[in-house]
DNA sequence: GTCTATAAAGGGATAGAC
DNA sequence: GTCTATCCCTTTATAGAC
């Protein structure tokens, strides 16, 4: 019954971080109190310091777990194609309606989209501070390839040629996701799904030709 | 010589205005201590005070001033082509290179993209902020209609059709600049210019098609 | 209209109890 | 391993001088 230390530890860290997660996506880091991550998370501040060393460690281990967060869900996405346009249209749902990784082992949470509050808030952080750049620019560097070799392999498959080489088009891909997130979120109407996947589409090579 | 009171205090907004924005840009609006805003502006706080009433108010300011700017420098770009490409370059430039308002009647500061910083800066703010966020989704629609109208002209006057309606093109035009600079922010050499340049031709429908 | 001095609050970090 | 209590610093905001 009783769980050993080690498990307990581990649960502790990980309620730290699914709360700090939450609370950084949907009020900034600067604007979130250790204390209040330890309450949000059912632990109070000790834990916290014992576990990372103060709210700055909370960041960093946000961003190492943000390297390794939605990539397999961004490529997986391209793999099975068929219909073109629907899994195109899951991935800007996933861009869109994603959750960050607070869903931890107890299942839904975050029905908004705060993964990109939190991918937007860790950008910040890790443009403003270079030794947390590197990290930032590692994680991009593995969706772009990530997301690069299943353009490949999809473009075998179904014996496709690619518009221009598939590292291009990855940044391409995921730039067009962004910046659509980055407008969507603001102004949901404006931004219809239709237009983000038919862009997505054109820069495929995909689109129907112009009459 | 002396100059009006008028004068001085319009002077002093401005300073105020952009020494904020510099700051807020660099650090982060909640690391920016509101005497750190006057310092840089060569003021004290006592008269942020009685310009803005206090840190939100000069944020609010910049979010007002966000709507206005840049929009110009936008559709500007598109409307002398003579080579597309090169003009397609200059506004990547622009949004890769931007300062943001700083620079004001005294001429160059800010030589690297404390525009985007800014931009996304404000940004989370404004999706944080019910109130802040329809003045947020106000500038995006201000910047997609200019463009948008911009599209229009110009593909009247070279007789070209356009692959999509203006509105969506916009949308996605603005889409990828926005996400190529966010990935180019943490990791240049991933993202030269010639592939920003190609995605923005590809959306345009001005791709060499494939074999 | 702007500055100086100060009050009041909040948050990060630590030491020691359990 | 986690919690409680506390110290100290920073920051916001104001009140009154110039």
């Amino acid at each position: 019954m009783a769980r050993t230390q080690e498990e307990r530890r581990a649960e502790t860290r990980a309620l730290l971080l699914d709360a700090a997660s939450d609370l950084f996506a949907h009020k900034g880091f600067h604007a979130t109190s250790a204390e209040a991550v330890a309450a949000a998370a059912g632990r109070t501040t000790g834990a916290l310091y014992d576990h990372f060393g103060g709210k700055e460690g909370l960041l960093v281990a946000l961003l190492e777990r943000w390297v390794e967060r939605r990539i397999v869900d961004i490529s997986e996405v391209i793999e099975g194609v068929d219909a073109l346009g629907d899994r195109l249209g899951a991935m800007w749902e996933g861009v869109v309606v994603g959750t960050n990784g607070a869903n931890g082992p107890d299942g839904a949470d975050g029905p908004d989209g705060e993964w990109l509050l939190l991918e937007i808030e860790l950008w910040l952080h890790a443009v403003r501070d270079p030794e947390l750049g590197m990290v930032g620019a590692e994680r991009f560097g593995v969706m772009r390839d990530g997301l690069a070799g299943a353009l490949v392999e999809w473009a075998e498959r179904y014996d496709l040629e690619l518009p221009a080489g598939e590292a291009e088009l990855a940044t391409q891909l995921i730039g067009l996701l962004l910046g659509a997130a980055f407008q969507h979120r603001l102004d949901p109407a404006a931004v219809p799904q239709a237009a983000v996947v038919d862009g997505l589409q054109r820069l495929l090579g995909l689109s129907a030709p112009a009459t």
